[in-house]
DNA sequence: GCCGTTTTCGGCCCGACTGTTTTCAGTCG
């Protein structure tokens, strides 16, 4: 699939045009475009093949033009060319914050300047302040922008900063002074990985609510602290925001801080044609500047006789459009998960026994579980044998009837081997009510090769759901090369079950995936892999993830009660 | 470069802050 890379290009090609001063609306077409792309839940190939590129909202004649020189060549001539113009380094420069394309170019131009180096050297000999705009404050400014770049690491998984949000939140929450409090942003949106961390407040004292917020355990360093807004690093180098804002306008704060950028774009377009302004504070009557709405979030939707549209879908894939139909799907909950079907024990790799386990599913309100540990090629993970797994099963047997109104079910984690075979007889899988195939091997392999492993095994009568089936791990490991579009189609064909694997450098499949899956009406089910009964904690996230992905209740098969639940994995 | 129940040409989302400036350009979210 060549969505990102594409997207990534027209990235690129933005931010050269930038530098080279181009018009910023044709700037903002790339920018468009690209976001489009990565967010585009089917295959740019498939909808070039189709003739379909020029329904693609942001791609007109020129671009689409640029798609398919790329689909067909591989290259695309245009930024070629650009590249040649403008040095890699200088486009980095853009990453820092405070040097913008504007500074950039006369850093360049005028000394030179093609990269991070050369930039630290040309402050320390104090070269900018005398260059025509700049000055002292410049100087360091930029410095400070370079250390904090430097210091940047990599966005924060989902499963890091939720749970830090989620106490910062709870502190300021204590407060008397505190009235209404969010975390917007990213964050709200649930995406897997998060820039910063945005919380939002009103209060009548904001000086009281920043003291305490610049003052927390979490804090290492405070970049800013003022009445309206205040800036922290935390220990663990997470950027974290505070803004004090009007009780009347928390609603319009909320929505245009939790964004997405594409999402309140399209939001405001649609203002601006029935004659109102929407911004932070509120929205507002164009021609009067009256108030019209700001102090509820959803009212900033109703006024454009939108439904509440979830945070969640806030991305610009289509959800204005279908809120306007009234169309959007009513997202799975948390509350709707009857059970979690890949749970590891002690038997293999996990740490705790079956028993507890279950005790601990049963007490988050689980009805039942499904302990699929790992099989006999897994040596390093402790993988069962035959003989083990027909011990496990009637061990599982035996617990069952001192559960009530709870059940384990049998299942195995089954090997996917580097040639395509599973790891265990068709003879022994028949016996088990779950089992789930996945690769542990062979990453490297070419697509075709990987593709048609999984394939495999998705033709197995027996296999009724494949785990992590992109394999990648957030920020560690790509995803292998399987062929995504492939692998959705067979298991429509097999019914075979996806998985949304909830551990937090997983989230796999994710949430655009998801969202083809469920277009060709192939089900997932939300499991956490949990290790240990700390492990299943991580179901909100994967529940997270579906939302994202547009699912429903009716695409979750874990939703489902036990009795037809079995009868689902049966039916392949 | 895209797009159209005002338009195939002339628009294109909004506001705050900062530092360098004598009225505003650049950057950011």
């Amino acid at each position: 699939m060549k969505n990102l890379e594409l997207s990534r290009i027209f990235e690129q090609i933005a931010r050269m045009l930038k530098i080279k001063g181009e018009n910023l609306f044709k700037i903002r077409a790339y920018e468009k475009v690209a976001l489009v792309l990565e967010n585009l839940p089917i295959d740019i190939e498939i909808i070039y093949q189709q003739g379909g590129l020029n329904n693609i909202p942001g791609v007109g004649s020129a671009i689409a033009q640029k798609i398919e020189e790329f689909l067909t060549t591989g290259k695309l001539e245009y930024y070629e060319k650009l590249k040649e113009t403008i040095p890699s380094g200088v486009i980095e420069l853009l990453d820092i914050s405070e040097v913008g394309p504007k500074t950039a170019k006369l850093l360049y131009e005028e000394l030179g300047v093609d990269n991070m180096e050369k930039l630290e050297n040309a402050i320390r000999q104090h070269q900018i302040k005398d260059l025509p705009g700049m000055g002292e404050k410049s100087e360091t400014n930029i410095l400070r922008g370079i250390e904090l770049y430097k210091r940047r690491k990599e966005r924060v998984l989902l499963g890091t900063a939720l749970p830090l949000a989620e106490e910062i939140v709870e502190s300021l929450h204590q407060l008397k002074e505190t009235d209404k409090i969010s975390f917007a942003g990213s964050l709200r949106r649930k995406k897997e990985t998060i820039g910063d961390i945005d919380i939002l407040i009103t209060s009548q004292k904001p000086e009281k609510i920043m003291k305490t917020f610049t003052s927390l355990a979490q804090v290492r360093e405070i970049l800013a602290e003022g009445p309206t807004k205040s800036s922290v690093i935390t220990e663990d180098d997470i950027h974290v925001d505070v803004r004090v804002v009007e009780p009347i306008s928390f609603g319009a704060a909320l929505q245009y801080f939790t964004g997405s950028k594409a999402h309140n774009i399209k939001l405001r377009e649609l203002a601006v044609k029935r004659g109102l302004k929407i911004n932070e504070y509120g929205v507002f009557d164009s021609e009067t500047g009256q108030r019209i709405a700001g102090e509820k979030e959803e009212e900033v939707y109703r006024i454009l006789d939108l439904p509440f549209i979830p945070p969640e879908l806030r991305e610009d894939r289509g959800e204005i459009e279908a809120a306007q139909e009234n169309k959007l799907p009513r997202l799975v909950e948390y509350p709707q998960i009857k059970g979690d079907l890949h749970l590891h024990s002690e038997w293999s790799d996990g740490v705790n026994t079956i028993k507890q386990m279950a005790e601990a599913a049963k007490k988050r309100g689980y009805k039942y579980i499904a302990i699929t540990d790992h099989s006999q090629s897994l040596k390093f993970a402790g993988g069962l044998t035959e003989e083990r797994l027909r011990e496990q099963v009637e061990e599982i047997q035996k617990l069952n009837q001192d559960l009530d109104d709870f059940t384990v079910l049998s299942g195995i984690e089954v090997d996917i081997k580097s040639d395509g075979r599973l790891d265990f007889s068709d003879e022994i899988l028949s016996k088990l009510n779950v089992v789930i195939a996945a690769i542990h091997s062979g990453f490297k392999q070419e697509s075709k090769m990987i593709t048609e492993r999984i394939i495999k095994a998705m033709q197995n009568r027996f296999v009724s759901i494949i785990a992590h089936p992109t394999g990648r791990l957030i920020g560690y490991r790509e995803s292998y090369q399987v062929d995504i579009n492939e692998m959705i189609k067979v298991a429509a064909e097999t019914g075979t079950i996806l998985e949304i694997n909830a551990h937090p450098e997983r989230l796999d499949l994710n949430d655009a995936y998801c969202r083809m899956a469920k277009d060709r009406g192939v089900q997932l089910a939300i499991e956490t892999d949990a290790h240990s009964i700390d492990g299943l904690e991580f179901m909100n996230l994967g529940v997270d993830v579906a939302r994202r992905g547009w699912l429903e209740e009716k695409d979750i098969v874990n939703t489902l009660p036990l009795g037809q639940l079995l009868k689902r994995l049966k039916n392949k």
